[in-house]
RNA sequence: UGAGGAGUAGGCUAAUUGGUAAGCCACCUGACUCUGGAUCAGGCGAUUGUAGGUUCGAGUCCUACCUCCUCAGCCA
């Protein structure tokens, strides 16, 4: 199938953006395709992107928004954002917002079509009576603890329950009085009648129904029985015209049992479940109970700390949208489990940043230079450019004066092999500015500590001077003193000091204990001092960072979204384990 | 030991349906550079889980085996 923008690429026109190319395809969208030819579904495409509200989403989730989101565009369907509230002892208002925002964060809309399984209760309700009259369905007052004697092993078939053959003007009763609210939780349940001894323990008679005396945050008291998961969502998937349910592989052997509702309640339309695997990355865990251990055991400072894998967090750490749509598009779909490499993730806002963030000079581990022949006083004003990747972003202003900041790991007294930076008697270019030289080095008399450099300035150096292509070895950010605004910066690792924390016995045991560092004495640029919250820049040789909202005016604070790759970083690393 | 799935370079994912293993990440060179960034050029790396079989030809088909994952909530 040929996309307009294909055309428009071969003309070498417009390149095509990671969100605007052509998806890679796979095996669900080569089933929809099919489908599509076949006419399977008269057709159209519907999906739907189904979270409970108990709970945050993060990036597990947003593979699969972009999976339903993405092929129901593809394909001029609709996606439809649908709300599994059928359990209300776990589920939220709070939740139920939270995930709206962060869908439409990601980039995509549901327009109109926003649902809740609980919008069907009556509907749900009323086919269940239907099950009922087929005699498919019957109330089971077999307590919690029997019911899963009765059901069998894996190996061993189940038994089934003394109440399995009420008769249906019985069912229907016990079911109204059930819902009327006449008996208290746990008492009956109304079952499937399927097969006690299916080899699939999902078809030993499944619970349909139960009793559950909770406050719904939707329906509220108007309901004392919810619909089990298997029930509730293939109905809801054929309630709302769904052409493809896809699910993670964990359902796979719930896909029986969804058809069978579906058959046995000759509902006009029957969605095909397909499953995927879920999403796993390196270096952090996505599991609800595990991220939500860690936030109520204070490991974390909420849902939106920077350095969880939700949503909110990677929002707060300054990941960008287009990054995770280019990100889920690339790790492909397929039923295979797997574990993501977290460099992937980096390389993907790495590319979409470079390409958009604004540069900028920002000193995180100061140390004091003076430039000993540049007039007290005096200063002047260099131009800088805001984007080498995009000159249309335009140049700036940076001052420049006799007091300046540079980072602490651009002096060596001693330098290492391969180390090109400043030393004592070296000289290297300040960024925009001078080559300057070290002349001198000051120590704190107590700790040995270098505290202050002495330097000298060649003034035919300046950028777009006369001399200004003499080569150096080394170019160097830095602030002026007198000038630079302070600021905190939060720099982060990974949050675990294993590839794969699920396999520690307790995976608290490895988190990382520097996974956050604060820094508390930087300094940015003056053209920082309008920054506002959320907006990305690239500081300069460093990483790119985004401004926190603990800030407030006159008091920055910044997350590292993730550092520059530094070839420095590495060469000294290997020089350091080679002795 | 039941049922359902899955095995392709270090990590992800493809392979026009039986036609001679591709792409991205990572890693390593080199070029270039007023970011040790970016970019560009190149490289490393897979007897496709194993063993047989069919075929002119197998990652794709057949047989057996091995390994891993999921399932015994009145959670989703």
């Amino acid at each position: 199938m040929q996309k307009p923008t294909e055309g428009r690429n071969e003309n070498g026109a417009t390149p095509l953006t990671a969100s605007e190319a052509p998806p890679s395809s796979d095996f669900i969208r080569d089933i929809v395709a099919a489908d599509l030819k076949s006419d399977k579904h008269g057709g159209r495409v519907v999906t739907r992107f189904p979270p409970e509200p108990n709970g945050h989403l993060h990036i597990g989730h947003a593979k699969s928004i972009c999976l339903n989101f993405g092929i129901a565009a593809e394909n001029k369907g609709v996606c439809h954002l649908r709300f599994d509230d059928t359990n209300p002892t776990k589920e939220d208002v709070e939740y139920v917002e939270s995930i709206k925002e962060d869908v439409h964060w990601l980039g995509f809309d549901w327009r109109d079509k926003i649902f809740y399984a609980s919008d069907y209760f009556e509907q749900l309700y009323q086919y269940a009576v239907q099950l009922i009259q087929d005699g498919k369905a019957y109330v089971d007052s077999l307590s919690a603890e029997e019911v899963r004697g009765y059901r069998g092993t894996l190996t061993d078939p189940g038994k089934e329950s003394p109440y399995r053959n009420r008769s249906v003007t019985e069912n229907l009763d016990l079911f109204t009085r059930m819902r009327a609210g006449e008996f208290e939780e746990g008492i009956h349940t109304l079952r499937a009648k399927i097969d006690m001894a299916s080899p699939n323990v999902n078809m030993r008679d499944p619970v349909m129904y139960r009793i559950l005396k909770a406050s719904h945050h939707r329906t509220g008291e108007a309901w004392c029985i919810y619909p089990m998961y298997d029930f509730a969502h293939c109905v809801s998937d054929a309630i709302e015209g769904i052409t493809h349910s896809i699910c993670t592989l964990e359902f796979e052997d719930h896909r029986p049992l969804y058809d069978w509702f579906l058959d046995e309640l000759r509902t006009p339309c029957h969605p095909q479940q397909i499953e995927f695997a879920r999403l796993n990355l390196t270096y952090t865990v996505m599991s609800k109970r595990k991220l939500l251990a860690l936030v109520e055991g204070g490991y974390m400072r909420g849902w939106d700390d920077p350095r969880m894998p939700t949503l909110a967090g990677l929002r707060r750490r300054g990941y960008t949208p287009e990054a995770i749509r280019s990100f889920c598009e690339r790790i492909g779909v397929a039923k295979r489990n797997s574990t993501v490499d977290m460099a992937m993730l980096e390389h993907e806002i790495r590319e979409d940043l470079n390409k958009r963030a604004q540069r900028v000079m920002a000193v995180l581990r100061p140390l004091r230079v003076v430039i000993d022949n540049y007039p007290e006083g005096q200063g002047e004003e260099l131009a800088a450019v805001n984007n080498p990747e995009d000159l249309s972003m335009g140049t700036r202003k940076v001052p420049f004066s006799r007091v300046l900041y540079i980072e602490q790991d651009d002096f060596r007294e001693e330098p290492p092999k391969k180390f090109f930076r400043l030393a004592p008697g070296r000289e290297a270019r300040l960024r925009y500015a001078y080559i300057i030289t070290c002349v001198g080095v000051v120590k704190d008399e107590r700790t040995g500590e270098v505290i202050e450099l002495h330097c000298t300035y060649d003034p035919e150096t300046r950028s777009g001077g006369p001399a200004a292509a003499r080569k150096v070895k080394a170019t160097l950010h830095w602030v002026s003193a007198a000038h630079a605004l302070p600021a905190a910066v939060r720099l982060y690792e990974s949050l675990f000091t294993t590839p794969n924390p699920s396999e520690a016995e307790d995976f608290t045991t490895v988190l990382n204990p520097h996974s956050l560092e604060t820094l508390t004495s930087c300094w940015v640029e003056p053209s920082l001092a309008g920054a506002t919250l959320g907006s990305r820049y690239q500081f300069e040789r460093q990483g790119y960072f985004c401004v926190d909202p603990d800030s407030s005016p006159g008091s920055l604070v910044f997350n590292r979204t993730v550092t520059l790759k530094d070839a420095w970083a590495k060469i000294e690393k290997t020089q350091s384990s080679a002795e």
